[in-house]
DNA sequence: ATATTATATGAATATCTGTTCATATATTCA
DNA sequence: TGAATATATGAACAGATATTCATATAATAT
């Protein structure tokens, strides 16, 4: 069944209009896997809110710790617990604790040159 | 006035508990300027949702008109349609019109290095 | 011109998210 | 042990967001 250009093809029980075929099939086999593409939705989601964001660009410098980014960042300290627990979920930080304080830094190298290809596509 | 090992000062009229002061200041002299991390922050979050990722990665293959974008990701053509502006917004994707249709694409290679090193962060 | 196709846009809504406030846990020191 | 400091966590609420539906615009063909 044709209309035009573009045929109506059955995916899933439900009817479709599709053009080229043939690279709609093409990028589903070529798909990363579901659970993959969702962490990797989460990772860069987490880097878009400015408040985690001046936290990662902060630490590029070297560890903070988080009374010392609340000043900074101007907001309260439970804040920037709550934002550097996503930012931990995601492996963007990690933390070191001496006596009562928590460290956090960067988690690896991967971050930092995420933040600069981000940082050269903003500026072009 | 101390307490402990912090210190309380006077920061835009609010008092704020700092441990490494010195360290406050050099995050606040190295800060990007304001609108540059705001335009960061909200890149990272247009790559952050599930549906707008899909879309960026199946481009990596080369460019794909709307109503297969839709085939692909099962969503409304009219969903597509959105998600699109809020990516050619951010300079992601540029789109091109060949007649009736329009081919969307990567906007430049920042893009695809960038979905390469976040993915590479998530393979780790 | 009119009908058809392809995509865009606006309104509406259900869901998600970031902050604050109050409270809990962990570590040090007296 | 008990008090003080540093950070974490849970609940709650205001603001943001992704989708759908209905409608509008743009291009082609008859």
């Amino acid at each position: 069944m044709v209309i035009g250009k573009a045929k109506i093809v059955e995916t899933d029980g439900c009817r479709v209009r599709v053009i080229h075929i043939n690279r709609v099939a093409q990028a589903k086999a070529h798909a990363i896997p579901a659970p993959e593409l969702d962490r990797l939705a989460r990772t860069y989601k987490v880097l878009g809110d400015p408040t985690r964001l001046k936290i990662v660009m902060a630490l590029q410098a070297g560890e903070m710790c988080v009374c010392d980014l609340a000043a900074f960042l101007g907001v309260s300290e439970s804040a920037v617990s709550h934002q550097l627990r996503r930012l931990s979920d995601m492996a963007l930080v990690k933390k070191r604790r001496d006596g009562q304080v928590l460290y956090y830094a960067l988690d690896d190298d991967h971050v930092a040159h995420l933040l600069d290809i981000g940082l050269e596509h903003v500026r072009e």
